[in-house]
DNA sequence: AACCTATAGTTCTCTATATAATTTCAGTAT
DNA sequence: ATACTGAAATTATATAGAGAACTATAGGTT
């Protein structure tokens, strides 16, 4: 069972990828794929080392981001088990709109309602880290799921050279400002509950009053320069947040 | 400045602590204290290494939690910073309402609207793993901040022996449970946006129709037994959650 | 059958070391 | 003053090894 599972791993030095990360994503192929069950046990680091021909603190890196993933829990004397649920990660890593979405089977799209170099408002520049007036790239969409809308996004995008044309072809900003050579790393999100008013709720096609959730977030690259401030307004009713959290 | 500074951390084979623990608190009080600001650099790893007479590896196992935490960053080649706006944890470490309001310098408290054992409900009882019908404790509680109510917890806890009493001296179901030697590990929680109903107005004094922010959390002990099933509804004016995302 | 002990297996903590990749700084030449 | 090179400094990856702490199992004794 395991025996033939494991002969599956492949990790070789001259990918260029480090070890525990080639590692760490075959283990989590097989976990979310379902090849392992939840509580079902892993190897143990010692039999993974050593098949693989690999050091032990290898592993054991790897299976920490696992853990960290909370895809795998580790009991000390008793082994490494697959976590039962395996879990969303929308709030577990930091990933677009678009690539949420497309890994969890949907479709997703956009209609840009604006899109525009401006000063930046005051309240946007001290969240960027900016002077006020600062220009910024105005960034208004109605996000879609198979066609129906989830979620208003209001970004100011410190990259100001993305044009309309490029979203509507790509989609993702994120992948767009990838091409562009930046490096998103880390964002910070705060959560809250508001209801829809009139112009919201009209694009959202629910009725005013309606419980939206609503999502602030701050990204920066992996220099810790400010990316992009942006609230989402998301339907209560089709979009909701998971996430883990340790003692 | 860095030097006097660092010359306040103590870690000791004797505590009984790890020393990557140990030297993981002391510098996150050091950060969370004001007494580095963000952006400021960190001792390196191997000048920590050198001062404490540490393995680097050991230093570097510390760091590695603070960046977990999104309280630090590390440059490879430039260093180590503290991060910018220190991190509200809600959502980065599994923490009783009681811990996260008492570490925000509040004062909560709570009133036990209902306290009682039930046979478990076929959600909960699926959420916790148990057959329909096992006992479970059921606790209803207004949850107050500096005596304004905030947030209404319904909880269906494993553990059947805790008393009204008991609450309303301890305050903290969590405290409880850890008292009664659960040792609290992972939980899971799903966000969502709601609007209040009549009964939930009431209690939090808010009109009808106002957004809530609903937060469903499992919690499961450090050996993945299931201990708690909670619904809390949280008012959108005084309470939001936050977490750091990372690439 | 119950209990105790020894052993094997597993994760956890820590050490020492080395190389790779990146950034920064100092020295030298133009 | 500027540009280039090499060294120093720093984090990132990886190794090998050891002992501690815990769990599970097997065997022996009562």
């Amino acid at each position: 069972m395991t025996e033939r599972i494991t002969k599956r791993l492949r990790i070789s030095k001259q990918v260029g990828t480090p070890l525990y990360r080639q590692l760490q994503q075959q283990l989590e192929d097989l976990i979310v794929s379902g090849t392992w069950r939840p509580r079902e046990p892993l190897p143990s680091e010692t039999e993974l080392a050593a098949r693989l021909d690999i050091s032990v603190m290898t592993v054991r890196q790897a299976m920490g981001l696992l853990v960290n993933r909370g895809l795998i829990y580790r009991e000390k004397g008793r082994g490494t088990f697959v976590a039962p649920r395996p879990l969303e990660r929308s709030l577990q890593r930091l990933g677009s709109f678009t690539e949420d979405m497309r890994a969890r089977g949907r479709e997703p799209s956009a209609q840009t309602l604006l899109c525009e170099v401006v000063p930046a408002p005051a309240q946007i520049a001290a969240d960027l880290g900016f002077c006020p007036g600062t220009p910024v790239l105005h960034l208004r969409r109605l996000r879609l799921v198979d066609g129906f809308p989830v979620a208003l996004h209001d970004a100011y995008v410190t990259r100001t050279d993305i044009t309309h044309a490029e979203l509507n072809s790509v989609g993702s900003l994120y992948a767009l400002l990838e091409q562009r050579g930046i490096e998103l790393d880390e964002a910070r999100e705060v959560l809250e509950a508001v209801v829809a008013d009139t112009t919201t709720a009209e694009l959202l096609r629910i009725r005013r009053g309606a419980p939206l959730l609503q999502v602030t977030r701050i990204t920066w690259d992996r220099h810790h320069v400010p990316v992009e401030s942006i609230t989402a307004l998301c339907r209560a009713d089709m979009y909701h947040y998971s996430v883990t959290l340790r003692r």
